[in-house]
RNA sequence: GCUGGAAUGGCGGAACUGGCAGACGCACAGGACUUAAAAUCCUGCGGGAUUUAACCCCCGUACCGGUUCGAUUCCGGUUUCCAGCACCA
């Protein structure tokens, strides 16, 4: 009987599916395990070869804690809110809705046919009313504390989809989605305070078992920096200029102040300022330019000289020039600098282009004339006042001390992270459940109102003057104040997408809960997740947003731990065969399907982990995956070496108890390319010896269960081992036994590889340097040669040392 | 520029704490089976020198240097590539 994998693979999907094989147990007795993985966003494009192979690491994972003895649960969802979805709904003219279930229902037969091991059970999806009605009550909550306020700012605006866009949205001036031109719109949003959690989400990090490169890229993105706000008094005038610096320890070498376009100083200045109509000019013109302009110029310095307004350093008493431009970001610090050309390369720029004076304050660098010596953080302080010949470091700490003392300057730290732009002017989204009243202002709607959910519409196309589609809906707009019944109207912008995939994992431990988002029992239980893996793409955006909620949520005190996430890991790209990124325009992609139907799922999931390494990049062979097929026939062939015999072979018993071990410590450590290649080289063990044992065979079926679970169960079934592998405990290794009772050690002169030799296992040092000693081996490879030392490295090698 | 990571055969990749470099797979070559091909099975497979053959020898983990009895692994420096950030004061 030939390996008909299309068969095997329905027959045991189908049971799965019939008996929940894998429902996480309600029984809280039992010892936990939370895995998950990125719920995906159900595209019309179906599902990616990238989706399964964290889909399937996790499944390994999970299959592999069952055995163990945990009650795991590893749940699936639809992170289905979004703009391709209505898009191709406004194009199409379906309604999202729609549109939102068939592409579910083919993500779902897709999973399905890769035999993972979700609890189909606890499926949720965020578009579900039921669902949403929840993360319209979290937002009531940070509402209710002040997280959530709606204010005029300028705003990332991506021209294309017409919608707003979060910092984090916006990737080298363009719009992530659609790579469409992003311009500055000043527009009234809904923002959340995810600032206030800058320091939390920085510090925390420590309790997590994160990979390092996502704790970096995350610190990275927060941004802290430590330094000192520093007020300049100007000449003449009572309005003071506040700058921030991280390096006070030049003040003596500021020789002149820098505004941003943007800062409110400037017309509070109109009337002092002679060059008025000059500066209006070059504000405008710095308004027009989108940010990404503003950044990819600046190599070119510009800027306004405010004639009439010096600055009063505060150190010297200099009166010092001050100028406008847009080298000076709005958003960060203060919104204006104080400048010290010679040891910062901009405003070095910028001195040599407007002839401004350089002053050298920490010396160890060539010229500063010619160019700003940068690397200061070794040097002497000079022409510094009380400061001079002190190191940086003291420098720094004398001169924070003066400043908080004279009350000219503080202590200050600041972070790159910017409040999160929430609101987004679109149909398919949460809609925000506040109403404008004239009397009472913002006001929640009440939470036995809650969902508020969306409205039928004709049309949900968005609209050019950046209006949500919603707000064309007068019956809908037009409500009553939940306050004090006047009229008042709707909220009409909508949440963004990355609003439900924020609080996902707290549901799935309590999906169907009508009276809470999830009860407190249950998340006392499941939380916190113990592994979470998902794409790098994710760390700034979802992963930070997503602690910025639990902590909000724990500090209100509604889930138990300060971290949603025990441990992050993170998979590589799958590549086309060609090496590039896998996309439509470059004809590379790979349709699971097709490698399912043609190789079966088996072969498939083995083939995705054996890949390359698991974190790593790495490009598709299709010669690979038949390779991976070869291996799983040479499986369904050890049924023809079964012999009636239990326990293990004399020549394959250490084989046996060193594959058990090593499989397992590779799973745990996501090693599974290596896992797969023990497997491998078991088989073909079997294959040299001719003959493989019951309990062989046994223990090989369940070690390679979680990489391909249709073809082990069906083997096991058929050879009547009794019940399914999927219940059974993992198989046990005796540590003694991974060991045989000969070793091979290796004679080396001067490190290189000499001759080898067979030596009793387990000596230790000195035994093992006498029983080489005494066979007389090393006066034979030393060939006459005077022996001047001799080093054992027990179990391993001997190494001499010779002369002559 | 800053932060993080990587560089090993024709290819994907192994090598746990410094101890036999190239596990496992792919590709390739030769052989068996076959009328033939595919599939399958067996053998070989970093480079070089030498040889009837085997043994043996030399070089080799991006590059230069160091530490060590011994370095893919540790240290200093250089180059290239990937990812993220980037006028963040």
């Amino acid at each position: 009987m030939s390996y008909n994998y299309t068969d095997i693979e329905q027959k045991w999907q189908k049971k799965w599916d019939e008996n929940n094989t894998f429902a996480a147990s309600d029984d809280k007795s039992k010892p936990k395990y939370y895995l998950l993985v990125e719920f995906p966003y159900p595209s019309g494009q179906g599902l990616h070869v990238g989706h399964p192979r964290s889909y399937t690491a996790l499944d390994i994972v999970a299959r592999k804690k069952r055995m163990d003895g945990y009650n795991v649960l590893y749940p699936m969802g639809w992170d289905a809110f979004g703009l391709p979805t209505e898009n191709f709904a406004i194009k199409n003219k379906i309604h999202p809705k729609v549109v939102t279930e068939n592409n579910i229902a083919n993500f779902k037969r897709q999973l399905k046919s890769l035999g993972f091991s979700f609890d189909w059970t606890r499926e949720i999806n965020t578009t579900d009313p039921n669902y949403y009605k929840w993360t319209q009550w979290i937002f009531l909550k940070l509402f209710e504390k002040g997280l959530a306020y709606k204010q005029e700012m300028p705003i990332n605006w991506c021209t294309s989809c017409k919608v707003g866009l979060a910092n984090e949205e916006v990737v080298g001036g363009v719009c992530e989605r659609c790579g469409g031109e992003v311009i500055q719109k000043n527009k009234s949003q809904w923002m959340l305070k995810i600032t206030e959690y800058a320091q939390k989400l920085i510090d925390d990090l420590d309790q997590t078992d994160y990979i390092d490169k996502v704790k970096a890229q995350q610190k990275n993105w927060i941004g802290r920096s430590e330094g000192a706000e520093v007020n300049f008094k100007i000449d003449g005038d009572d309005n003071i200029i506040t700058v921030y610096t991280t390096r006070c320890d030049t003040l003596f070498g500021a020789t002149y102040v820098v505004l941003s376009p943007e800062h409110e100083l400037i017309g509070k200045l109109k009337d002092k300022i002679e060059n008025y109509d000059e500066v209006k000019a070059y504000m405008a013109e710095a308004a027009k330019k989108t940010e990404f302009e503003r950044t990819e110029l600046a190599k070119d310095k510009t800027g306004v000289k405010l004639s009439g307004i010096m600055a009063i350093n505060p150190v010297n008493n200099a009166k010092i020039p001050v100028f406008i431009s847009d080298y000076v970001l709005t958003t960060y610090g203060t919104g204006a600098i104080m400048a010290v050309p010679a040891h910062d390369t901009r405003d070095h720029e910028f001195a040599t282009k407007f002839g401004l004076p350089i002053i050298e304050v920490v010396a160890g660098g060539e010229d500063v004339q010619k160019e700003a010596y940068t690397d200061t953080y070794t040097g002497t302080m000079v022409n510094s006042g009380f400061i001079t010949g002190k190191s940086v470091d003291e420098a720094i700490s004398a001169m924070i001390d003066f400043l908080e003392k004279e009350g000219i300057g503080k202590r200050k730290v600041n972070f790159k992270l910017r409040d999160w732009v929430f609101s987004r002017q679109r149909y398919w989204g949460e809609p925000i459940p506040l109403v404008w009243c004239e009397h009472c202002g913002w006001v929640p709607v009440d939470e036995k109102d809650l969902p508020l959910t969306l409205p039928e519409v004709e049309n949900y196309e968005p609209t050019d003057n950046g209006e949500s589609p919603l707000a064309k809906i007068d019956e809908w707009v037009n409500t009553t104040c939940p306050k004090c019944g006047a009229p008042a109207k709707r909220e009409t912008d909508t949440m963004p997408q990355w609003a439900g995939s924020s609080w996902y994992f707290l549901r799935y431990m309590d999906p169907h809960n009508n009276e809470e988002f999830v009860s407190k029992e249950n998340v006392e239980y499941w939380a916190p997740v113990d592994w979470y893996n998902g794409g790098m793409e994710h760390t700034t955006l979802h992963l930070l947003y997503s602690r910025f909620w639990h902590k909000f949520l724990y500090d209100i005190g509604v889930v138990p731990t300060a971290e949603p996430y025990k441990k992050r890991t993170s998979h590589g790209m799958i590549l086309g065969e060609n090496g590039e990124k896998m996309s439509k325009s470059r004809g590379n992609v790979v349709n699971p399907d097709d490698i399912v139907n043609e190789f079966g799922a088996d072969t498939f999931r083995t083939y995705e982990m054996f890949i390359g390494a698991f974190d790593q990049a790495t490009p598709w062979s299709t010669q690979g995956v038949k390779g991976c097929y070869r291996f799983l026939e040479r499986v369904w062939a050890l049924q023809h070496l079964l012999v009636d015999e239990e326990g293990y072979s004399k020549e394959l018993e250490s084989a046996m108890h060193k594959a058990i071990k090593k499989v397992g410590e590779d799973i745990e450590r996501m090693k599974f390319n290596t896992a797969i290649a023990t497997l491998m080289a078991l088989v073909n063990d079997f294959n040299k010896v001719g003959r493989i044992t019951k309990g062989e065979f046994k223990t090989f079926l369940q070690l390679l269960n979680p990489t391909a679970p249709h073809i082990t169960e069906e083997l096991w079934a058929m050879h009547d081992f009794g019940g399914e592998i999927a219940y059974r405990p993992w198989p046990e290794y005796d540590e003694s036994k991974t060991a045989s009772d000969e070793i091979e050690i290796v004679l080396q002169i001067g490190g290189r590889v000499k001759d080898k030799m067979m030596i009793p296992a387990g000596l230790d040092k000195a035994a093992m340097e006498e029983f080489v000693k005494a066979s007389g081996k090393l006066e034979e490879i030393a060939e006459g040669k005077e022996i001047v030392k001799v080093i054992c490295v027990p179990g391993k090698l001997v190494n001499l040392v010779v002369k002559g």
